[in-house]
DNA sequence: CCACGAGACTTGCAAAACGCAAGTGAAAAG
DNA sequence: CTTTTCACTTGCGTTTTGCAAGTCTCGTGG
């Protein structure tokens, strides 16, 4: 007899899911202060590591480390050479990175609202 | 000679912000992997701290307290009683908390489709 | 070919946040 | 009045952050 094909619930990089919902899985895989600037300084056409460590919210060069490898492993970004046959790679976002669109959106349009101290920034 | 007006960008709770971003300003507030699925349950209806911890996700109860705190110093939640009379108070969403829903839904509907494993629940 | 500077990480460590279990005190139920 | 439920608090060990400094390439100028 088989096993029990239903183990604990995983997501598509077969980290363990707190619980089978949709956003929940979204705050296990972007639910921290770092990881969703990174994806819209991605969405920005940024490709380098240097250009992420040049944001305004200044993030520790550890963590972005961290993140970026969090963003392969869930494919969510991807690595391409930076330059025509260059060794230096750099970081753009995949299908799957790009789909978190109206996610992004979503949260600058609220910030704009209630948080009038904010500010849509360009490029 | 008046003071410099701007100093440090502050959100409305007075809390220093990392960057004038709005995507930045919505991640001070909320993210970490718990504060969004609180507000998930407001959404859904619930407010007694028991319906909180319900939840299949099993929040601490001391990471509840302070979410719920934080979400009521930002006017994202407020209190009320809990029934005629009663001295137990619940929590729901002010307009600014219920102004969060397409954040969530754009979250959902992304978990949905990208990671098969989830599911949508109901209520 | 070699030195040098920029880029992309590592490493070390202190401080903060997290997660769990157990405890507490007031409110509601019996 | 006694018992349960509820809404937290407290303690404490573990994990994650944040910051500074160090390392190892790669690309370029000489």
């Amino acid at each position: 007899m088989p096993k029990d094909k239903s183990g604990p619930p995983k997501n598509q990089a077969g980290d363990l899911l707190r619980s089978p919902c949709p956003v929940a899985c979204v705050l296990d895989l972007c639910g921290d202060r770092w990881t969703l600037l990174v994806i819209r300084d991605l969405m920005f056409g940024r490709s380098r590591f240097k250009d992420f460590t040049a944001s305004p919210e200044g993030i520790p060069t550890n963590i972005l480390t961290d993140r970026l490898n969090r963003l392969l492993r869930h494919g969510i970004a991807e690595q391409f050479p930076a330059e025509e046959g260059s060794l230096r790679m750099g970081y753009r976002l995949t299908a799957k990175g790009k789909a978190l669109r109206p996610v992004l959106e979503a949260m600058r349009d609220w910030g704009l609202k209630w948080e009038p101290t904010t500010k849509a920034m360009m490029t």
